[in-house]
DNA sequence: CTTGTTCTTGACCTGCAGGTCAAGAACAGG
DNA sequence: CCTGTTCTTGACCTGCAGGTCAAGAACAAG
């Protein structure tokens, strides 16, 4: 069974569940018709239901792979040896854009989707809440570095800084799409930071 | 033309405005049909689009009178002689919900509407920037007031800590259509007010 | 009470979202 | 090269979103 018999699929169900994310990621769920589907992933329509089940189960496979390569970043942050705040201001700028000249202005589709779905969709509400869980456990773990090297005020508790920094990322991540320019955001950042 | 010629119209256009913000503050702009606001509002589609225009006229008035709300809400905020702490943490746990025993969980029509839309529509992303234009200003107004106080540490410039709040509330709002309870948005009130 | 105007309603229309399927193509095994 | 299996495609289907309209009702003016 390590080599399916009948015909083989023409294209990667990976790079496809890929593409699919950046559709949604772009458009949002509502707004994506399974046409539109269909033509970024170059495949025929019938096949995207035969190789996915349907639009909500593709959206789902495109979340986790979201989410995936968002917790795989994470690990990222925890490595290096830098002050903390100077990593914790990098992580906070990356999740507003991977390139640091240009806003990305498309959010987190984390967030989107939350916001989309959330209230009657308890499975992508689930998914959410599970990478916002591990997010704040991540900068807790920074946080009580940075308190242990002086970085950070030790006078807080660490979780409670840490949900302070979840949700001022989750403010970032919705204002990015509205703000004309990068001010008010690199502001929110800095301020955030000299607080800690 | 005080008094229209004419059939009148047998139900109040201010009502079903304030009731078609319900619906879409409820349920999203893309999930709501014109079916569904026709039988909220108690008239007939016909009725809905003669008075309106449309679905999207109709959400903008919407949405203009749920801007008007919030702004005629502001006022209430920089009233009072508490101190301005205490006045900040009432006026964020406010917006997570009219109710402070129970969560709201619809978040915010603002920026529900600006995620979902603002990227392709820059009318809704106008309407929703002056909004947050007109909350940052009140809240450095509060701030600035705290500062003479002595309420709020003054090493921080005013506008810059307004920018912040701001962008806490944001984060409250989208995090509260995912918490199951109140558990962390009050730890983040707290802490991010202890932080000031 | 006639006329002109505006409101009300539900039947009706168009287009597309979301999905199904039959016909055939591309494999592996025998 | 025949068979069983899986993939591919576009034609096709159903339902509903979003909107239009004709017929009639409720007014004010004259």
């Amino acid at each position: 069974m390590l080599v399916p018999m009948g015909r083989p699929k023409e294209f990667d169900p990976e790079r496809a569940v890929a593409e699919a994310m950046e559709v949604f990621w772009t458009q949002g769920y509502g707004a994506t018709s399974p046409q539109q589907l269909a033509d970024r992933l170059r495949i025929g329509k019938g096949s995207l239901y035969n190789a996915f089940g349907g639009k909500r189960q593709l959206f789902d496979l495109a979340l986790r792979h979201y989410l995936d390569l968002r917790v795989e970043g994470l690990a990222h942050w925890l490595e290096g040896t830098a002050p903390v705040k100077d990593r914790l201001r990098e992580a906070l700028l990356f999740l507003l854009s991977s390139d640091p000249d240009t806003l990305d202005r498309r959010g987190c589709l984390a967030i989107n989707s939350a916001v989309e779905l959330g209230r009657l969709d308890e499975a992508v509400a689930t998914q959410v809440r599970g990478l916002f869980d591990r997010v704040e456990g991540v900068f807790a773990s920074l946080v009580a570095r940075g308190q242990r090297e002086g970085d950070i005020r030790g006078d807080v508790d660490a979780k409670a800084l840490a949900s302070v920094l979840l949700n001022t990322a989750t403010g970032l991540l919705v204002l990015s799409r509205l703000e004309p320019g990068p001010d008010r955001l690199t502001r929110v950042v800095d301020t955030t930071l000299a607080l800690l």
